[in-house]
DNA sequence: TAGATTGTTAATCGATTAACAATC
DNA sequence: TAGATTGTTAATCGATTAACAATC
């Protein structure tokens, strides 16, 4: 029984990217900026992988998810796949951030030049304490939660940046939720829910050092009987 | 061939545990500390799913690389469980840490109290700008980057967190591989390759902002010819 | 043309999930 | 004992790598 909703000649199902693929586009990006800056025309698989550690059959692979991009036998134009992947991203326009929590860390992000580089605005901060409420960090105004809701719509703010103590992030999580917010970078040490329609990304500090702790002591797993001390792999990729 | 550095009757290989399943032990940890404030005595893989957004199978799978830890009907003592995971992430005794670059986010990560809680101490930053060598962030020194070695070795540090800019990185992450640190994590927005004796881990923010952006946007592949528009499977996990 | 390099398929590898015997 | 829950094996799923025909 076919789909009433299918098209007529229906092609053949797109492979669905895997999401370590568009994580790495991220970093292909990032890569062929620094490419455009040095006036290089184009680049092959190879030399964008060689750059990042990763091979050349993958950076192919991940591309190719997307589209077309590349020239057989020439390689890839880079200020043209420079302009395809922010379209993919989604940051080939300005968008609206906001940064909620206008602690130490919220701050330094607010003062943060790259995301401005990145496409990312930030439009506002905001905060429950009195004496981070009116702060102006670097043109940028810290507004009382009570704010929230007019100024993500007034904004069009689809993506927030979550700095607040680890005991507020789920409120507030689901605060912006309520209040349309489509993506959520939370910084807070804590696990969130919330509905699928809402995209999250963890930044755990503290769980980046401990995974770096595990690999640097070289420990064993020893699951019974521990032998003499072995050498356990080390070096995760240079990707997150 | 047997090799010969093999044990006589050498038991059968345990399984490396997978990075992913390190990756959550720290999720683990922090559900447990969470669970042990409540003094609550025992957990099952169930709740501790349940609470990660993760399957019980996967919680038992991964804790089963590392030894036998719970008790078949009962489930996990919390306590003997946290201190089973920090001696295997190597958190157990604390751990010198130093920052280098005091910039925002650098100054912002010498504030940041988690890391102490999870049994990092840091000990000392570092930077080249005259205006911040000094500096004292909440009781540590920044000093300039001439006494680097010196302070690594005396205090006897393995982990280093990279907040300088990006055309920095890499020099700078050559530098403390040569000074014996054997974990680095690196907030600096560009790729940095190290000896594989060295770990290495990236906090990417732009990138972080751009994978919520794709999801977010619910953009489709279209490979070709861009049918109308579908909606692309959104809400990736709540960890990284 | 000959050499280079993509896009894509098939083969491999690894991680997750399901299922269940062991056992508290 | 009966019910609960682990540890572990087998089945599934998905991502990476290798290989190569297409083609610039």
């Amino acid at each position: 029984m076919a789909d009433p909703r299918q098209q007529p000649d229906a092609s053949p199902e797109p492979p669905r990217p895997p999401v370590p693929a568009v994580r790495r586009l991220s970093l292909y990006l990032r890569q062929l900026e620094g490419l455009a800056d040095q006036a290089r025309p184009t680049v092959s698989s190879r030399q964008l992988a060689d750059g990042l550690g990763v091979t050349d059959a993958q950076v192919r692979k991940d591309l190719a998810y997307f589209g077309q991009f590349g020239r057989r036998g020439v390689g890839y134009r880079v200020a043209p796949l420079i302009a395809e992947l922010r379209r993919i991203l989604g940051t080939d326009k300005p968008q609206n951030v906001v940064v909620i929590g206008a602690g130490d860390l919220g701050r330094a992000l607010m003062r943060y030049k790259g995301f401005f580089k990145k496409g990312f605005h930030l439009v506002a901060a905001f905060d429950v304490d009195p004496d981070k409420i009116g702060l102006r960090v670097d043109g940028v105004h810290v507004h009382h939660m009570d704010e929230l809701e007019e100024i993500l719509h007034s904004r069009q703010v689809r993506l927030a940046v979550l700095t607040v103590p680890a005991e507020a992030a789920q409120p507030v999580a689901d605060r912006l939720a309520g209040a349309g917010v489509q993506g959520i970078l939370n910084f807070a040490p804590t696990a969130v829910r919330v509905a699928p329609e809402v995209s999250l990304s963890l930044v755990d500090l503290a769980a980046h050092l401990e995974q770096l702790s595990f690999l640097a002591a070289g420990r064993q797993p020893r699951p019974s009987g521990s032998g003499p001390d072995g050498q356990l792999g080390r070096g995760v990729g240079p990707a997150d």
